[in-house]
DNA sequence: GTCCCTGCAAACGTTTTGCACACAG
DNA sequence: CTGTGTGCAAAACGTTTGCAGGGAC
């Protein structure tokens, strides 16, 4: 599996300090962060990165299929850099934390499809994690 | 099936003007309204409603489970006043139309679970309708 | 009469945008 | 050198809240 930042440099993105950590941030599994979470971790390897380069960066990379945007139940967009298979997610509802989970996609019944042509599904398993369960 | 309306005041809601337009315009199938749209079509029926009140009674309703609160992609939430059957959407990822549709449950395998307790699944269909694949 | 709902407007958190400057190619 | 990425600050957007007044029960 390659890494982000090499498909990237493969596309001949245009490659600054601020791009490169911001990349780096977004490398490694159940990796579902939120666009403030990726200014955080990327100042704490370059002080000199601005939320709208963030933004900037994060809403590029959605839209040429790098990067999945998931919108999360509390209402903030979540970035999952897990692009290269098929996933659905599993949900803690009590914490909000994200694992990436490989499911058999349901299917939507023919009586069911209203004309319409079914391009994907997304799967959301609503659950409680160890953590939690722990805690109640 | 009870109409929201009464089923609120069998719950001894205090039943206002401005209550009981907003609980009449969550009405009805495949109902996935903004709260923005709540309050330009109760105002159509009642001039005096507030935006802060729209929001203050869609949270309660969504609190005491009368309503279900959908995050819907586009980043708003919508409300869905079909809590009687469960179910789940199917959305046109160009207009942003959202239907209520029956289909199974897919399961996730023990081997995902990572130790979470699984509540409940949501899933969306995303899809084109018919009249956007005939624009296209 | 009491308590809760109501409207208004201001605050809030997240995301987007306008602009001049800086730097990768 | 040129085009595009950058930071800053302000704006946009959906949602929430504080407060004084009013209406349901």
């Amino acid at each position: 599996m390659i890494a982000l930042i090499d498909r990237l440099r493969d596309r001949g993105w245009r490659l600054t300090a601020q791009r490169r950590v911001i990349a780096e941030t977004l490398t490694g599994d159940h990796v579902h962060l939120t666009a403030d979470e990726v200014l955080a971790r990327s100042r704490a390897a370059l002080p000199e990165v601005s939320r709208a380069t963030v933004y900037s960066t994060l809403n590029e990379l959605v839209g040429i299929g790098e990067l999945l945007e998931i919108t999360h139940p509390d209402g903030r967009k979540r970035y999952d850099p897990n692009v290269a298979e098929r996933h659905h997610h599993l949900l803690c509802v009590e914490c909000g934390q994200m694992l990436d989970v490989r499911a058999d996609d349901p299917q939507l019944p023919a009586d069911q499809r209203h004309g319409f042509e079914v391009l994907d599904v997304e799967v959301t398993f609503r659950a409680r994690c160890p953590e939690c369960a722990t805690g109640a």
